[in-house]
This record gives structure tokens, sequence and C-alpha cells, in this order.
DNA sequence: TTGTAGGCGTTATCAC
DNA sequence: GTGATAACGCCTACAA
């Protein structure tokens, strides 16, 4: 049981690995859809005795028309709130309509009145800690814009990102992914479709991009570490689908720029879990027993180094600091609460709805950078 | 900063406070949307001068077609990649489909082939850590029926509920919907709407009905307290929309069931937040020294109490021991890590799909009830 | 292989 | 006040 409840904490973060699970359907989840509707059947007072199934047709506009004995312009009146009509005759349509369950078709409304955009959003995961911040800014700015947003999953199967980009895209005005597949990847699946990539690396892109200034942030963790007089650091890193060396790279650079005698024994690799952070912090401490900080990859894997440093009786941040990457609210539980590189997950979904707005009217707009912020809590 | 990450955690948990903020759009969010489309340009090669604005009208299969020299079925063959076409000219439309930035039409495709379902999905707060694995289960369990999921949030305004109810009802087949109204107050807001109202009470409803057996949870709790040998248990209540009364009366009623000398003062009452949860405990063992057990209303309250407990150096769980409720994965961060009331907010999800697919079906689903289990961790 | 005709369910326009 | 008629953009026959 308890196992089971840790398992949404120790999924990977918002960079995904790039292992694949078992059988998938590769085809996607999206796209052809289950037909509902049969045969025509007796609704609008016509019999039609071609009905083979129990789910019946959805009555039209005409279908009420008919069975109110008006035409189907007076419904449509009727529906829509129209002055030009006899109270009567409405009241009686709206009857009609009501017994007869009639919806307007939003299919058909669409075709009629354009403009409802409708944003679709992939995510590798919806339970991974980082990505409900995210998704409550796309909705959030969506929401200003009275757009409406489709959420869909790969559920961390990074073959199922090229399958969804298609089918999804088919059923929006533009996507928003965080996606880890290359622009040359993505062409064949995005055709002509407004895509916005989110945390892709710093290269060029011919979609919306918005992106996260990871090199700033690891340069702000290692100034403050320094500033705390810290001269032997660590760092647990982990595999990133994209930028797979920004971090470390931006790391021992900054370290060298402090003058630090940081060398790469005191980088460890690990996964991206809470697990792989306690092996990381593990094993950094074995190599190096004179480090007095660590930085982690992210958040989740911090806090899998925290629990570690405690199970080995190391007092955090007494005998040695501990800083984090994402800004998870989830630090604020530990005690003392982790310090972390603060990511405003709300701002990069705004800044994503930004990008599409560009997009949608036509335009180019350069990459949206958004630079995370030292957030000093209690760990260093 | 600190403050700020700490937001997410201290916001209401599933049962939502019914105090409403300042400034609320009441006319909802979804719904008109906005106009893109312009008058007609020069798409298919023939001139138009009725052009006003820079956002060009989008190029429609027959545009393609008078571009290419071809008829608008050649076209659509070619787009849908129907075998009956000459390859030469296939290719030669498609180019030409690109150089329009040709996109087949939702809507359009909607009327025609109908079958692709869309949930819409209600819920008070993406962010607040019960929500993200109830909607993944939605997406989940609607993905596996080839159906796409659109995601609205009231951001904890309870006023913005009905009017969403609405406008997202006009987009979608069926709404799933974490909502806080009556049946009586829904009804003119979701007129012929497929509706399944999440964690609604135990009373009737027209609609489908997915809820969660909040009583067998707190006789569990309770229960569980007492075989642990507690004969002084506490509660901490919070106001919660529907049911507000069957959480403390359970609780007194399994207290006296067990033969505990539990009384009304043994139930303080607070707001549905972690300070909230660290008033009552602090309120709970000024009143009750003797208390040996509390359980919280929640599991964000109940970590409120956790830290209020740490603050006045009362130890958890020998001094006090503590249960909370909902089963969030958070609570394994504690240490020790929380024990808990558990709901499978992910089966939740699933279970409210399913009712979805049987009022699709046109049918009247009986609600269906999840049970709650124990999750003991560390704090009992 | 390609083109023509008709319909999907709705709204808008313009007669009556 | 009400009702024809014509779009909207696409697809499925069927005909050429």
């Amino acid at each position: 049981m308890s196992t089971n409840a840790t398992q949404a904490l120790t999924t990977p973060n918002h960079f995904i690995p790039a292992s694949v699970n078992d059988h998938v359907n590769v085809h996607g989840s999206l796209g052809s859809g289950r037909v509902i509707r049969q045969d025509r059947t007796t609704i609008g007072g016509i019999v039609d005795n071609n009905r083979q199934d129990a789910s019946p047709r959805r009555a039209t506009l005409r279908d009420v028309a008919r069975a109110a004995g008006v035409s189907h312009q007076t419904v449509s009146r009727a529906i829509n709130d129209k002055g030009e009509i006899d109270p009567e005759t409405r009241r009686r349509v709206l009857e009609t309509a009501r017994a007869l369950h009639y919806r307007p078709s939003r299919h058909a409304r669409g075709l009629v009145r354009p403009g409802l955009v409708t944003v679709g959003l992939i995510v590798p995961d919806v339970v991974n800690p980082f990505f409900p911040e995210f998704i409550a800014g796309v909705i959030q700015a969506a929401d200003a814009q009275e757009w409406q947003v489709v959420v869909a999953s790969t559920q961390n199967d990074r073959r199922r990102e090229l399958p969804l980009v298609r089918a999804l895209g088919g059923q929006v005005d533009a996507v928003v992914g965080y996606l880890s597949h290359s622009d040359a990847e993505l062409a064949p699946y995005a055709e002509g479709l407004p895509l916005v990539v989110v945390d892709r690396g710093p290269e060029p892109s011919a979609h919306g991009i918005v992106r996260v200034d990871l090199a700033a942030g690891v340069r702000a963790a290692v100034r403050h570490l320094v500033d705390r007089g810290h001269r032997r650091i660590g760092m647990i890193d982990c595999d990133a689908v994209c930028d797979p060396l920004v971090r470390p790279e931006t790391f021992l650079a900054a370290a060298a720029e402090h003058g630090l005698p940081v060398g790469e024994a005191d980088v460890v690799h690990t996964t991206q879990t809470m697990d792989g952070g306690g092996a990381g912090f593990a094993t950094l401490r074995a190599a190096n027993p004179e480090l007095t900080a660590v930085y982690a990859f992210n958040d989740l894997v911090a806090i899998g180094a925290f629990q570690e440093a405690r199970r080995q009786g190391v007092r955090v941040p007494d005998d040695c600091a501990l800083i984090g990457f994402d800004g998870l609210s989830l630090g604020e539980l530990l005690d003392p609460p982790l310090s972390t590189v603060h990511i405003d997950k709300r701002r990069l979904g705004e800044l994503a709805v930004d990008q599409v707005r560009v997009l949608l009217a036509g335009e180019t707009p350069p990459p949206a950078v958004l630079t995370p912020t030292l957030m000093v809590r209690g760990t260093t």
C-alpha cells in the first residue's frame, strides 16, 4: 500500500527518460473514435424502418421542427432565444425539443460560427508534480481568451508522442506539447499544425518555443552555494531527453569560474527518481566524503537524496547542504524545507498559450525564455 | 518566495469551501469565443477585394482544388490517402495544399464523420494535489475508448460552476464534474446534457453519480486507532460543500460504538488548509491534553497538524497519533510518513468515465460508490 | 483516374 | 412572426 502511494512521486520529472515500455498502441489514442449514431429512426414523426441498433440517432433541428409543425428556422430562433418569435410557438417548440432530447450539434455550430479556439495540450504525465501547475497555467491563459484546452498524456511513453501529435492535431486548432522529439522527427506528424514545443533545448525551431534557461538556473545554484561558503560541491545528474549536457557542463563551468576544485568525479549520474536520488547521494558521499554541498538534477531527485542523507545520519544542511531544481511546492514538506531553483511553471503555461496566439495570427513568434529563480528554503 | 511555493499546498481539498472571491466573470469562460476568420480573400486563385484584415481566411478543399486545377474531390482523395488517384496528381495536390497552408476543418469533418466523443471535465483546482490523479484517471479511461477530454477549472470559485457547466456542456458530448451544486440548481444549466457528478452526497440524482463512501472511511480510521489502543481520539473537521455532517457524525457514532469517551468537545472545526490544520491541532490539544490520537478531515489538514505538533514538541506518533484522509502521495514525504484513509482517485476518474459511457448509451446508470481503504504509514 | 451531385446540422438573409 | 433558400467545409456515392 505504502509503496503504491509513493509511485506518483517517483515518476520521472519533466525530462522524460527515453526508456520505452512494453506493448503500446503505436497508433495513438485519439483519431478514429467510435461511431455512436446509427441509421435513421423515428424521430421527426416520420417512421423509418432502417433501425438496427439500440442507440438512437440524435434529434436534429428539423426533427424538432417536424414534430412541432414549424420550420427548422423557427426552431433555431426558439433555441437561440432570438426575439422575432411568438412566445407561444416558442414555448411549444422548446417543449417538443426537450421531449425529443434535442441537443444542438457542436460540429454544425462550429461550421457556421467559427471562432471558438481549442488548444491541445500534450504532457508526459498528469500526475508528476511538475505538470499540474504547468497545465493550470495553460488552462488559465486559454480561459482568458475564451479558448478551451484538450489535455492528453503520453503516459511517459515516448512512442506515443508522435502519433498523439497527429491525432490530437487533427482535432484542435493548435497544439502545445512537452515533447521530446526533434523538429525533423516532428515534421511529418505536425504537417501545417500550429505547434508550440515547451522546454526544448536552445536549438532553433520552426515551431513556437517556450524554453527554460537551465544554464542560468544552474549558475544561480552554484553561486548561491559558493556564497554560503561551500568549496566542495557535488552534482547528481540524470538523463534528460533534451539538453543532455547543459546542466553538468554548466555546473562544471560555473564551479571552475568560482575557482572550485570540482572535477568530473564530482558529478554522478543516476535515474530521474527519488530512489535514483538516494543512490546518487550515497555514491557521491562515498566517493567524496569531503563534499559539503550537493546540487541535484531536480527536486524529486533532491528529495531522494535528502531521505538518503537522513538514513545515513548526515544532517542537512549542517553536514551537507542540498539544493534541487524545479521549485516544486512539495519541497516545503521536508524538514527543513528544500532549497531549490524555482521554475514558474504556471508562467511557462501562459507563455505557451501566448506563442499559440501569435502562431494563430499567422506570425512566427520568437522563442520565449523563462529564467528560473533561486528559492532559498532550509536545506542550504 | 517560500510563501508562494506553499500556496499550492494550502489550497482547499476536494471539498470546496463555499467562500467566493471578488470580481468574477459570471458568464463563464467558454462559449462565445473569438472570431478569427474574416472576409474572403485571394486563396483559390480568384481575387477577392473584400479583404479588410491581416488575418487570412483559412484555405478550404475547394481553394486547393482551384489552385491545383482539379476538382475538390480529387483533393479530398489526396488528403485522405484514398487509393484511386494518380500518384503525380496526388503529389501536385499535396504540394499546393501545403503551399496554401491547408488544414482540414475539424467542424466539417465532425459533421460528416461523427463518433469522436469529447468529454468535458470540471474540477475546482488543477493544482490541488487531490485532483491530478483524478484527472489522470479520467484521461486514461477516456483514452481507452478513444475519447478526448477537455479540462476546465472553476479556480475554486463556486460561482463559476454553473455557467461553466452550460458553456462547456455546449461544446462536448458529456460533462464530468466535481460539482458543489444540487440537482435543482444544476438543472437549468444542464438541460439535456449527459452529466456525471462526482463526490456528491448520498442523495439521489437524475445524473450519473460517482461517490466516495466517506462514512466507511471514517469508521475504518476510528477502528484502526482503537486497535492501536487509543481511547481518547479527537477530530479536526472542516467545511465541506457536500456532506457537511457525514464525517463528524460518523466519527462520533463510530467512537461511541467502540465505547470511547468522545464528546462534541473532541471535534474542532477549522478551515480546509494546512494552516487550518495547525490551528485545529493546537486548539484540540489545548482543550484536551489527554488526547492520544487525532483524525484530520483530510491529508492537507493533517499535514498542517503534523507540523504544528512538531513545533509544539509533540512527537508523532509516540505522544499523539495522527491520521488523515485522501491518501495523497505527498504524505509520504513527512517523517514519519502520514497514515491516511486512501481514496483511489484514479479509479474515481475511471468510474466517472464509465458513467458517461452508460449515459451516452441512453441508459441511466446506478450510482458508483468507491470505498476508501486504510493506508497505515508512520503516524499511527 | 477524375468529376458531379447531394447531404451532414446549423445559422443568416431575405422574402412573405 | 414565419418560412424558404443558401451557405459553412467536408465526405460518400455514383457517373463519366
